[in-house]
DNA sequence: TCTGGGGTCCTAGGACCC
DNA sequence: TCTGGGGTCCTAGGACCC
């Protein structure tokens, strides 16, 4: 028999200004941005927030019309980054197989670890315990035989909870559960599930699998047949086939200047080819994104023959692709880039004819990155990124 | 109230090859 | 002159999650 722990951090962002900031604790915390930032959103509500009706995704306007006296801050990533590494080596010391599936929630496969470290529960509150008592955070927990249980459970009595769900009673935990608290069925999904007259979980239950794949579709009707079951197989932590590595903005106004968007077409590439100079990656593929100011969202992507080798390369790519798509004379609010199916470096490519020019500027820049991750100080970039700022 | 940013996976259609 | 079937890769758009 499998033991999954499933372990939520509370409100993650908002959990760490409360504790950086004693005079925060007890009081609404809103996370995300400050009132008067345009186009932000909620990226974290402290509980006391949520009472207002706060919550994640929300225009962060809507949340200051819900509690003008909220305390807002824009949030500081480093910090949060700090603490959710904190954690997991804590839970290390619990499993030898952790998968972290976000900054602040992971899986502890605890299969086999009864001898070592007693009853379940037990467990499970000495590690809430530890967390606390080194970090000042709480934890929610959820145990069950199955990831995708645990991964529920965990949220059901939140904030400092922990939720168990015996061997066999997978299926009547998922009976009794909410249809919109199905991990994996989203509002879209949601609709179209009640148009079919399927209300609850155990409606999606009474069906067969073959009537849902052909309601829904191959791959959604087999993982909600499987879902309601409590075991829709490996949705998290499987081996990613796909990887990317993406940048995106939105702007406080729209850009229709040319010379604004091309600086911030630039800035995204410098950013992108950054961490994947980090990651030691490479990409044939370039997807660019446009979000209009009507917020209706078009993309275009394009694969070449060779690997994407350095700053103006990637420029150029941006450029030839969002001259393809753009509709001359509209306001942009976003612009994003992605490079899909990256590769390790290491993967060896053919040469093309007119490569040698490219690969002389990919190791200059190479050069460069390596010596900006040994010192952070240095700033290196490209001349027109620099012109906007202040002196 | 006017909608972030970083991801993963799915679908449907088309190109191309055998 | 009309037309199969499978496999792979690519593209645009969309759903979903934290």
């Amino acid at each position: 028999m499998k033991v999954y722990f499933h372990i939520d951090l509370d409100a993650f962002f908002a959990s760490v200004e409360q504790l950086d900031n004693p005079s925060y604790r007890g009081k609404p915390v809103v996370v995300g941005g400050l009132p008067g930032d345009r186009r932000a959103v909620v990226s974290t509500a402290s509980y006391e927030a949520r009472k207002y009706g706060i919550h994640s995704a929300m225009p962060l306007s809507h949340a200051v019309q819900l509690c003008p006296n909220a305390i807002f801050v824009r949030g500081r990533y480093r910090r949060y980054q700090e603490l959710s590494d904190q954690i997991m080596s804590i839970f290390s010391g619990y499993s030898p197989d952790v998968t972290q599936i976000s900054i602040d929630e992971a899986f502890l496969d605890m299969t086999g670890t009864e001898r070592l470290f007693g009853r379940s529960e037990e467990v499970a509150l000495r590690i809430k315990q530890e967390v606390r008592n080194k970090t000042g955070l709480t934890v929610s927990v959820g145990i069950a035989c199955t990831m995708y249980v645990a991964k529920i459970a965990s949220g059901l009595n939140k904030p400092d909870g922990l939720t168990i769900v015996k061997e066999g009673d997978e299926t009547s935990f998922m009976l009794a559960l909410e249809l919109d608290k199905v991990w994996g069925v989203g509002g879209k999904t949601l609709r179209r599930l009640r148009e079919s007259g399927l209300f609850t979980t155990a409606d999606i239950y009474s069906k067969s699998e073959a009537l849902l794949r052909t309601m829904f579709g191959e791959s959604m009707g087999s993982f909600l047949y499987q879902a309601v079951r409590g075991n829709p197989g490996m949705i998290f932590g499987g081996e990613a086939r796909n990887h990317s590595i993406s940048a995106e903005r939105t702007y406080d106004f729209d850009l229709t200047d040319r010379y604004a968007i091309d600086t911030a077409l630039m800035e995204l590439s410098m950013n992108v080819l950054y961490r994947m100079h980090r990651e030691q990656v490479k990409s044939r593929t370039l997807a660019l994104k446009i979000r209009y100011e009507d917020f209706t969202t078009v993309s275009v992507q394009e694969t070449e023959d060779f690997s994407i080798s350095n700053t103006d390369d990637m420029f150029d790519r941006c450029k030839k692709l969002f001259d393809k798509k753009y509709e001359s004379g509209r306001g942009i609010r976003l612009l994003g880039i992605s490079c899909d199916k990256v590769f390790s470096k290491d993967i060896p490519e053919q040469k093309g004819l007119f490569e040698s020019g490219n690969e002389k500027k990919a190791k200059i820049e190479e050069m460069i990155y390596k010596m900006q991750d040994k010192n952070p100080e240095i700033k290196i970039r490209k001349a027109r990124l620099i012109q906007g700022e202040n002196p």
